[in-house]
DNA sequence: GAAATGGTTTGATGCAGATCAAGTCAACGC
DNA sequence: GCGTTGACTTGATCTGCATCAAACCATTTC
């Protein structure tokens, strides 16, 4: 492992806050690999390791019941995944498949307890990343549970941008079928939601969108910072604890 | 507080494995309160001052946006909720109101944090709380994005029957209206999944449910372990470790 | 360059589930 | 008793989204 790449762990929010000694002793037996695009990392019902921390490319988080499929996840690095079942060292509830060649580092779960219960500072960054990705899984059942597919997509190009803090240009990170399931409709829908989002600014070439009426946009998708991280707090200063910063998507949606 | 109470208390799963010490640490500055029905306890974007220990009645955590509620759990006695609001010392993304007369203890987050930098092993057992917390909302996710109405409340009444161990008769714990939010549709559409799953041998008398052919009910549920808590692993023994145990409902629904 | 491939869009149609509107039923109060 | 209230059901209708099918378009492959 490169010295940049332990940068890079180290500047995970898990990992922030613990000492040098806790760090050797939870990234012990850690190994890097790499896999080619659409290789099944995982597939739900197997049994958990190791902790995953991708360092480079994207990796789709997904379940299926009786012949249908749906996207949970798309993680883009630095994020860890599969948190949870490693902490319970349970099975794995979601399967995780890359999307591109990836680089992830693979940390033993054994590792991750062992380091837990030698420093509690550690076992809290470990809390504080659940807790975190249990709100984003809040934010997401709530975002299904409340809004219908165009009012989805209008979110998430809000989001794409306040997160890539682009222009009035944004850059879709995946394929549109990619998109379409993680935000629980069909590819034609999300077809059909673009072009009822037209009436709104909102043009699309390839992966390329552009919002041509942000005002507009932002009327019919009522961003709400309950539901979307990135929405503005009514108030004031952004409180510290808010770290927890992600929804359900891209980076650092905690898994598992 | 009845030293009954505190047994109870002592027995959840975030306190079974804490010494006596951190318990009392833990537990500083805990109060007793009742609340009568209708109480809003909670409303998403308070900020949390307490972790919140159902020890008797329920509580429904919704969720709104739009002028639009969705019910997102409903907790029964002895639950904790909050829990990750309260590590991320962060404000409520779920409203939470009493559904009865409700006896709850309040333990200043304060405590909570304290006795996690104190004690590795509370910590621990809080980051297996929210990561069975975690993993209920996944199993959540998937039941949503996966399932039609007929066959989510199909699956619904399997787990009461199998949570209650209840033989062909179980009771609904509570009112339609807000079980059919719990599930993702309106109270007509629920009354109708009820009777489209007449064919199954399922009949409803007031909260009384009939399942009087459990083999047809459960080819149209198709209940999953990596989905439905409460479904029988494939093989063998349970692992300690699936103490997960809970879905998104009821009990121990670690909220937040 | 022609053909094949795979993602995306567009159009026609169907259906699950929402909405709107009565109607039923039980509990409760005066 | 009788009327009120509120939960639930039933029926008629509407609509958002899925499905099915074809066309489109960019890349890749030979």
């Amino acid at each position: 492992m490169r010295a940049a790449d332990i940068d890079r762990v180290k500047s995970l929010p898990l990992f922030a806050d613990v000492g040098p000694d806790t760090f050797r002793v939870a990234t012990a037996g850690a190994h890097l690999q790499r896999f080619p695009t659409g290789t099944m990392l995982l597939l739900e019902g197997d049994p958990v390791d190791f902790l995953y921390v991708l360092l480079d490319g994207q990796v789709e988080l997904h379940g299926t019941w009786n012949d249908r499929e749906t996207v949970l996840a798309i993680l883009r690095p630095v994020s860890t995944f599969i948190l949870a079942a490693v902490v319970l060292d349970a099975t794995a509830l979601m399967s995780a498949r890359t999307l591109d060649r990836c680089e992830i580092l693979m940390i033993p779960g054994d590792a991750i307890r062992t380091a837990m219960r030698l420093d509690s500072r550690f076992a809290m960054a470990v809390s504080r990343d659940l807790a975190g990705g249990y709100r984003g899984l809040v934010r997401n059942v709530k975002n299904t549970k409340l809004r219908n597919s165009t009012e989805r997509l209008a979110n998430y190009l809000l989001a794409l941008r306040a997160a890539d803090n682009s222009g009035s240009v944004v850059r879709l990170h995946h394929e549109k079928r990619v998109l379409a399931s993680l935000l629980g409709m069909t590819p034609e829908s999300l077809s059909r939601s673009f072009s009822a989002l037209q009436k709104c600014g909102v043009t699309v070439q390839g992966a390329v969108v552009t919002l041509a009426n942000l005002p507009a946009l932002e009327q019919l998708a009522k961003p709400d910072p309950l539901i979307d991280n990135h929405a503005p707090r009514n108030g004031d200063i952004v409180a510290d604890a808010d770290a927890e910063v992600w929804s359900s998507e891209w980076n650092r949606s905690e898994s598992q």
